[in-house]
DNA sequence: TGAAATTTGTGCGTATGTATT
DNA sequence: GAATACATACGCACAAATTTC
Protein backbone atom coordinates (compact mmCIF):
# COMPACT_ATOMS: atom_id res chain seq x y z
CA UNK A 1 0.00 0.00 0.00
CA UNK A 2 2.02 3.07 -1.27
CA UNK A 3 -1.12 5.91 -1.38
CA UNK A 4 -4.47 5.94 0.29
CA UNK A 5 -5.80 9.31 0.84
CA UNK A 6 -5.86 12.54 -1.43
CA UNK A 7 -3.44 15.28 -0.64
CA UNK A 8 -5.22 18.79 -1.38
CA UNK A 9 -1.73 20.37 -0.99
CA UNK A 10 0.56 17.95 -2.79
CA UNK A 11 2.12 19.14 -6.45
CA UNK A 12 -0.01 16.23 -8.45
CA UNK A 13 -3.63 17.36 -8.74
CA UNK A 14 -6.46 15.46 -7.11
CA UNK A 15 -8.28 13.56 -10.14
CA UNK A 16 -4.88 12.08 -11.11
CA UNK A 17 -3.77 11.08 -7.30
CA UNK A 18 -7.58 9.32 -7.30
CA UNK A 19 -6.69 8.04 -10.58
CA UNK A 20 -3.82 6.31 -9.24
CA UNK A 21 -5.17 5.10 -6.46
CA UNK A 22 -8.28 3.34 -7.72
CA UNK A 23 -5.44 1.74 -10.19
CA UNK A 24 -3.74 0.41 -7.60
CA UNK A 25 -7.05 -0.70 -6.41
CA UNK A 26 -7.60 -2.37 -9.73
CA UNK A 27 -4.11 -3.83 -9.89
CA UNK A 28 -3.97 -5.30 -6.55
CA UNK A 29 -7.25 -7.07 -7.33
CA UNK A 30 -9.12 -5.66 -4.41
CA UNK A 31 -11.41 -3.58 -7.35
CA UNK A 32 -11.99 -6.96 -9.78
CA UNK A 33 -14.12 -7.50 -12.41
CA UNK A 34 -17.67 -8.71 -11.47
CA UNK A 35 -16.68 -6.29 -8.46
CA UNK A 36 -19.17 -3.19 -7.85
CA UNK A 37 -16.62 -0.30 -7.85
CA UNK A 38 -18.46 2.56 -5.05
CA UNK A 39 -20.06 4.85 -6.71
CA UNK A 40 -18.64 8.38 -7.51
CA UNK A 41 -20.85 9.75 -4.52
CA UNK A 42 -18.85 7.19 -2.29
CA UNK A 43 -15.96 7.95 -3.85
CA UNK A 44 -16.48 11.85 -3.40
CA UNK A 45 -16.57 11.29 0.67
CA UNK A 46 -14.38 8.61 0.92
CA UNK A 47 -11.67 10.63 -0.62
CA UNK A 48 -12.63 14.16 0.36
CA UNK A 49 -12.97 15.45 -2.97
CA UNK A 50 -16.08 16.68 -5.22
CA UNK A 51 -18.29 14.51 -6.95
CA UNK A 52 -16.93 15.94 -10.71
CA UNK A 53 -13.11 15.35 -9.28
CA UNK A 54 -13.63 11.70 -9.27
CA UNK A 55 -15.58 12.14 -12.82
CA UNK A 56 -12.71 12.95 -14.04
CA UNK A 57 -10.76 10.52 -12.35
CA UNK A 58 -13.25 7.83 -13.65
CA UNK A 59 -12.33 9.58 -17.08
CA UNK A 60 -8.51 8.80 -16.79
CA UNK A 61 -9.33 5.08 -16.43
CA UNK A 62 -12.12 4.86 -18.72
CA UNK A 63 -9.90 6.34 -21.23
CA UNK A 64 -7.35 3.23 -20.29
CA UNK A 65 -10.06 0.86 -20.85
CA UNK A 66 -9.60 0.37 -16.76
CA UNK A 67 -12.96 0.53 -16.67
CA UNK A 68 -16.93 1.29 -17.83
CA UNK A 69 -19.35 2.73 -16.96
CA UNK A 70 -23.08 1.66 -17.23
CA UNK A 71 -25.38 4.64 -16.96
CA UNK A 72 -27.56 4.15 -14.27
CA UNK A 73 -26.37 1.30 -13.07
CA UNK A 74 -22.64 1.68 -12.11
CA UNK A 75 -19.11 1.50 -12.65
CA UNK A 76 -17.09 -1.56 -12.94
CA UNK A 77 -14.05 -3.44 -14.01
CA UNK A 78 -13.29 -4.45 -17.59
CA UNK A 79 -11.85 -7.94 -17.55
CA UNK A 80 -8.29 -7.75 -18.01
CA UNK A 81 -9.19 -10.04 -20.75
CA UNK A 82 -10.95 -7.31 -22.80
CA UNK A 83 -8.48 -4.22 -21.98
CA UNK A 84 -6.84 -2.67 -24.72
CA UNK A 85 -3.06 -3.58 -24.94
CA UNK A 86 -0.65 -0.69 -23.93
CA UNK B 1 -21.37 24.67 -44.27
CA UNK B 2 -23.20 22.27 -42.18
CA UNK B 3 -23.52 23.13 -38.46
CA UNK B 4 -22.53 26.32 -37.42
CA UNK B 5 -24.33 27.10 -34.04
CA UNK B 6 -24.80 24.64 -31.13
CA UNK B 7 -28.58 23.34 -30.27
CA UNK B 8 -29.26 22.78 -26.74
CA UNK B 9 -32.54 20.57 -27.61
CA UNK B 10 -31.28 18.52 -30.12
CA UNK B 11 -30.04 14.66 -29.03
CA UNK B 12 -26.07 15.31 -29.41
CA UNK B 13 -24.63 16.45 -26.42
CA UNK B 14 -23.49 20.58 -27.15
CA UNK B 15 -20.26 19.17 -26.55
CA UNK B 16 -20.34 16.71 -28.68
CA UNK B 17 -21.66 19.31 -31.18
CA UNK B 18 -19.00 21.73 -30.86
CA UNK B 19 -16.42 19.24 -31.10
CA UNK B 20 -17.76 18.34 -34.45
CA UNK B 21 -18.38 21.81 -35.28
CA UNK B 22 -14.65 22.67 -34.54
CA UNK B 23 -12.92 19.68 -36.33
CA UNK B 24 -14.67 20.73 -39.30
CA UNK B 25 -13.37 24.33 -39.14
CA UNK B 26 -10.38 22.48 -38.69
CA UNK B 27 -10.54 20.46 -41.66
CA UNK B 28 -11.94 22.99 -43.93
CA UNK B 29 -8.57 24.39 -43.34
CA UNK B 30 -10.37 27.39 -41.68
CA UNK B 31 -8.51 26.95 -38.31
CA UNK B 32 -5.15 25.95 -39.83
CA UNK B 33 -1.47 25.15 -37.75
CA UNK B 34 -0.55 29.08 -37.19
CA UNK B 35 -3.51 30.46 -37.01
CA UNK B 36 -4.70 31.23 -33.44
CA UNK B 37 -7.83 29.60 -32.52
CA UNK B 38 -9.97 31.85 -30.48
CA UNK B 39 -9.70 31.38 -26.75
CA UNK B 40 -12.31 29.46 -24.63
CA UNK B 41 -14.00 32.07 -23.15
CA UNK B 42 -14.37 33.20 -27.09
CA UNK B 43 -15.73 30.12 -27.89
CA UNK B 44 -17.50 29.76 -24.97
CA UNK B 45 -19.52 33.08 -26.45
CA UNK B 46 -19.61 32.54 -29.61
CA UNK B 47 -21.30 29.26 -29.49
CA UNK B 48 -23.39 30.68 -26.23
CA UNK B 49 -22.15 26.85 -23.89
CA UNK B 50 -20.43 27.52 -21.11
CA UNK B 51 -16.59 27.46 -20.18
CA UNK B 52 -16.85 24.16 -19.29
CA UNK B 53 -18.42 22.98 -21.81
CA UNK B 54 -15.92 24.14 -24.63
CA UNK B 55 -13.08 22.78 -22.25
CA UNK B 56 -14.62 19.15 -22.87
CA UNK B 57 -14.98 19.79 -26.60
CA UNK B 58 -11.58 21.12 -26.66
CA UNK B 59 -10.47 17.87 -24.91
CA UNK B 60 -12.15 15.72 -27.51
CA UNK B 61 -10.28 17.30 -30.22
CA UNK B 62 -7.14 17.06 -28.02
CA UNK B 63 -7.85 13.35 -27.19
CA UNK B 64 -7.99 13.32 -31.31
CA UNK B 65 -4.63 14.98 -31.80
CA UNK B 66 -6.21 17.33 -33.37
CA UNK B 67 -4.88 20.63 -31.33
CA UNK B 68 -2.83 20.75 -28.52
CA UNK B 69 -3.59 23.48 -25.52
CA UNK B 70 -0.57 25.45 -24.31
CA UNK B 71 -1.26 27.10 -20.99
CA UNK B 72 -1.15 30.35 -20.26
CA UNK B 73 -0.60 31.03 -24.34
CA UNK B 74 -3.40 29.48 -26.21
CA UNK B 75 -4.52 26.47 -28.57
CA UNK B 76 -2.96 25.12 -31.60
CA UNK B 77 -3.91 22.75 -34.50
CA UNK B 78 -1.20 20.41 -34.92
CA UNK B 79 0.01 20.26 -38.25
CA UNK B 80 -1.55 17.38 -40.29
CA UNK B 81 2.00 15.72 -40.36
CA UNK B 82 2.50 15.26 -36.70
CA UNK B 83 -1.15 14.42 -35.91
CA UNK B 84 -1.57 10.17 -35.08
CA UNK B 85 -2.78 8.67 -38.13
CA UNK B 86 -6.72 6.74 -36.84
C1' DT C 1 10.60 47.05 -12.66
C1' DG C 2 5.96 45.85 -12.04
C1' DA C 3 1.11 45.80 -12.64
C1' DA C 4 -2.77 44.39 -15.46
C1' DA C 5 -4.92 41.51 -18.82
C1' DT C 6 -5.23 37.13 -21.05
C1' DT C 7 -5.47 32.12 -21.27
C1' DT C 8 -5.34 27.46 -19.86
C1' DG C 9 -5.63 24.12 -15.71
C1' DT C 10 -7.95 22.65 -11.86
C1' DG C 11 -11.59 22.20 -8.38
C1' DC C 12 -16.11 22.82 -6.27
C1' DG C 13 -21.09 23.00 -5.98
C1' DT C 14 -25.47 22.73 -8.05
C1' DA C 15 -29.19 21.44 -11.21
C1' DT C 16 -31.52 18.56 -14.50
C1' DG C 17 -32.24 14.36 -17.21
C1' DT C 18 -32.46 9.43 -17.76
C1' DA C 19 -32.37 4.71 -16.50
C1' DT C 20 -32.37 1.21 -13.01
C1' DT C 21 -33.76 -0.81 -8.68
C1' DG D 1 -43.61 6.57 -6.50
C1' DA D 2 -39.04 6.78 -4.25
C1' DA D 3 -34.17 6.10 -4.04
C1' DT D 4 -29.98 5.39 -6.45
C1' DA D 5 -26.43 6.25 -10.04
C1' DC D 6 -24.36 7.99 -14.05
C1' DA D 7 -24.40 11.91 -17.92
C1' DT D 8 -24.47 16.43 -19.02
C1' DA D 9 -24.32 21.38 -18.29
C1' DC D 10 -23.61 25.63 -15.91
C1' DG D 11 -21.29 29.06 -13.08
C1' DC D 12 -17.81 30.48 -10.04
C1' DA D 13 -13.15 30.76 -8.07
C1' DC D 14 -8.28 30.44 -7.82
C1' DA D 15 -3.49 29.32 -9.61
C1' DA D 16 0.23 29.66 -12.91
C1' DA D 17 2.32 31.26 -17.04
C1' DT D 18 2.57 34.57 -20.66
C1' DT D 19 1.95 38.84 -22.86
C1' DT D 20 1.37 43.69 -22.88
C1' DC D 21 1.72 48.23 -21.25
Amino acid sequence: MIKVTVDHRAEEPPYLQLAGILRARIASGELAPGVMIPSITTLSQEYGVAVSTVRRSLGVLKAEGLIRTRPSWGTFVVPEAERPKN
